[in-house]
RNA sequence: GGGGGCGUAGCUCAGUUGGUUAGAGCGCCGGCCUGUCACGCCGGAGGUCGCGGGUUCGAGUCCCGUCGCUCCCGCCA
């Protein structure tokens, strides 16, 4: 924790228990905190009093601490007190250079037991190992006394004041948007809201707010930015959950490379002023199709390589059915040099479940031996095969060579990921390394094979670059921006459609017709027709952000009250079943097996 | 929806090939202790082995089902 904050003396405290107090010895202080832990030594009661700055160690005499000494006696773990004596320097050999305020202790005159606590269902300063996250959530209040958890959430605290601090200087207003809303689709399921007052329709949570903030620009407010909670109902995972925050800002009269440059700025200005990485403007752009050639995914960690190699060509007249069948239905042979590696069988057995639990029917591995290699695919190779792959690759004897012959696609997503569970098995990413990159030049549009039709592969508002050419959707490339830290996607804006007619072309292109775009979108069709500035702008996992900065396996850890991976709140025990009558008054029946509408 | 891992004392975990009374550390309770700071020493309590069923002379251990937590695939920026 960095600085103390002001504190006004009354009955409770005139001082944090954090504080150095190296200033004030000889002269009265009065603390409140928490027990953090009691040393009864008989004659001399030692206690770590903690509050929200730290740790100071109480000191309780039978001489002169009077009826408290009694008390300290009976003082338990998590009591909460009040605490008022003498401030005193240690003598030399008792100093805690551990603790900042070791220099110094309270000698305790008098002192006030506020609450009691039962014991803790585990140790909120314990050091017997981590805690399971299920004690720790169905006690969150307690799991936030915690130095981790406290400090995680102070930090969040620091890079939403930092963001603030920023884009309050660079004019932007915060202008909050609607909870209760129109879903925006941007293809996750929605949560929906039963009306009361309209029995029969729904509220939807919104997954962004993305349709206000254009809104915000039509209005003329240029600049908007919003701290904003979204809501996506899917499964969880370690980085997603079904209510999380954003930072979302638009801005007016950009291109590109205006909301670029300010958010490298922003970027800049929050990791500096929280002790981030420190960021090296301009951050290097990516364009996607490069992306996806040399790291398989949209989100490349660049902090090592084990690039993928495209392969088809050396393989063109194979005869090795798994890749001749690959390439001629129009897919691709893709490989990665893994590097000069000792593994049993069994671990590349592993790699070929792994590959096809990623969507591969399979993986070719080998370790170049001579001009050859030693693999089961070997021998459905000829020579001249075997030694361009080698070539390709860039094999070194001992090497150990993967390929996945597919849809271009899923060769791609595979090595793509294969990739970078190998960089973190192998160590292959350097300590303290980080890489931060901007994927531009995105398609706008991607096939859906299954639903036969094109999607847009960020929202349906993202502006095409140059004009849209409704005979070759596919060709379109988009004003997008994704924002990748060591391979997570922190943030992804546009630059959005300001024209009606663009906007409906978009829609013809997604196949909504123009009633149900009228039906859906009608008010920002109309909207645009008023008068809309060019604009665009970004928006960030703000619990993503915070994660990787507090270097947390999970945005969890710092999110103060999180769900499970069902979904629920360990704490209140959301969701639950509600009463009939709540259920009656929002026209919802009640039936047997569960309920229905009507 | 699917796959993997886990579930034993308040917490973290051990528990052999199925075998007698299920263990450890921490925490908790009691006693002693005037310089500790992960205080120390002595003693003690604490268990529906997630839940239900099955196999067996016998189940924490094997089988089936189920619930919860977690990681992953699908899904989701």
């Amino acid at each position: 924790m960095s600085e103390v904050p002001a504190l006004r003396a009354n009955g409770f405290r005139d001082t944090w228990c954090g504080q150095a107090l190296g200033d004030r010895v000889d002269s009265a202080a009065r603390v409140a905190g928490w027990v953090h832990r009691r040393r009864d030594h008989g004659g001399l009661i030692f206690i770590d009093l903690r509050d929200r700055t730290g740790i100071v160690q109480l000191v309780f005499h039978p001489d002169s601490s009077g009826a408290s000494f009694e008390l300290a006696h009976r003082l338990r773990a998590e009591d909460v007190l009040s605490a008022s004596g003498t401030v005193v320097r240690r003598s030399p050999e008792t100093v805690n250079p551990d603790l900042p305020t070791g220099e110094v202790e309270l000698a305790v005159a008098e002192a006030e037991l506020l609450a009691d606590a039962e014991t803790p269902p585990f140790q909120v300063e314990g050091f017997s190992g981590e805690v399971g996250e299920d004690a720790r959530l169905r006690h969150r209040y307690l799991d936030l006394r915690r130095s981790p958890m406290r400090e995680a959430l102070v930090l969040r605290h620091r890079v939403t004041a930092a963001m603030r601090e920023f884009l309050d200087r660079e004019g932007f207003l915060d202008v909050e948007t609607p909870v209760l809303t129109r879903s925006t689709p941007e293809g996750a399921r929605d949560f929906l809201v039963p009306s009361r007052l309209q029995q029969g329709s729904f509220y939807a949570l919104p997954q962004s707010p993305q349709l206000f903030k254009q809104l915000l620009m039509v209005a003329g407010f240029e600049r908007y930015y919003q701290i904003a909670r979204c809501f996506r109902d899917e499964d969880l995972r370690a980085d997603r959950q079904p209510d999380f925050t954003q930072l979302d800002l638009e801005m007016s009269f950009v291109g590109v490379d205006d909301v670029i440059e300010l958010n490298e700025r922003l970027l800049a200005h929050v990791f500096e002023q929280v002790g981030g990485p420190a960021v090296e403007r301009p951050i290097e752009r990516l364009a996607y199709d490069q992306a996806m050639s040399r790291f398989g995914t949209d989100r490349p960690d660049t902090r090592f390589g084990l690039e993928l190699v495209e392969l088809s060509g050396a393989l063109a007249g194979t005869e090795f059915k798994v890749f001749s069948g690959a390439i001629e239905s129009g897919g691709a042979v893709r490989g990665l040099n893994a590097g000069r590696r000792e593994l049993p069988r069994s671990e590349l057995d592993g790699l070929i479940s792994r590959a096809q639990e990623l969507g591969a029917k399979g993986l070719v591995w080998a370790f170049r031996e001579g001009d050859g290699w030693r693999s089961p695919t070997a021998k459905f190779l000829s020579a001249e095969e075997l030694a361009e792959l080698n070539r390709l690759l860039g094999a070194r004897e001992g090497d150990l060579l993967l390929l996945v012959a597919d849809r271009e696609r899923v060769a791609n997503a595979v090595l793509g990921q294969l990739r970078v569970e190998l960089a973190q098995r192998f160590g292959l990413i350097p300590e303290g390394a980080h890489s931060l990159l901007w994927v531009v030049d995105w398609p706008l549009l991607e096939w859906n094979d299954d639903e036969r039709r094109w999607d847009p592969l960020h929202h349906p508002f993202t502006a095409p670059a140059g004009e849209f050419d409704p005979e070759n959707p596919g060709g379109a490339r988009a004003l997008a921006y994704d924002l990748v830290w060591n391979g997570q996607e922190m943030g992804g804006g546009s630059i959005r459609i300001h024209r009606a007619d663009v906007q409906q072309q978009l829609f013809a292109a997604l196949g909504i017709d123009a009633a149900e775009a009228e039906a859906r979108f009608g008010f920002l069709l109309e909207a645009l027709r008023y008068g809309a500035p060019p604009h665009g702008g970004i928006a960030y996992g703000l619990d993503r952000i915070v994660q990787r900065l507090a270097g947390a396996d999970s945005i969890r850890d710092v999110i103060a009250f999180p769900k499970t991976a069902s979904g629920a709140d360990a704490l209140t025990g959301a969701p639950a079943p509600v009463g009939e009558m709540q259920l009656k008054d929002l026209g919802i029946a009640v039936h047997r097996h569960g309920l229905a509408g009507h």
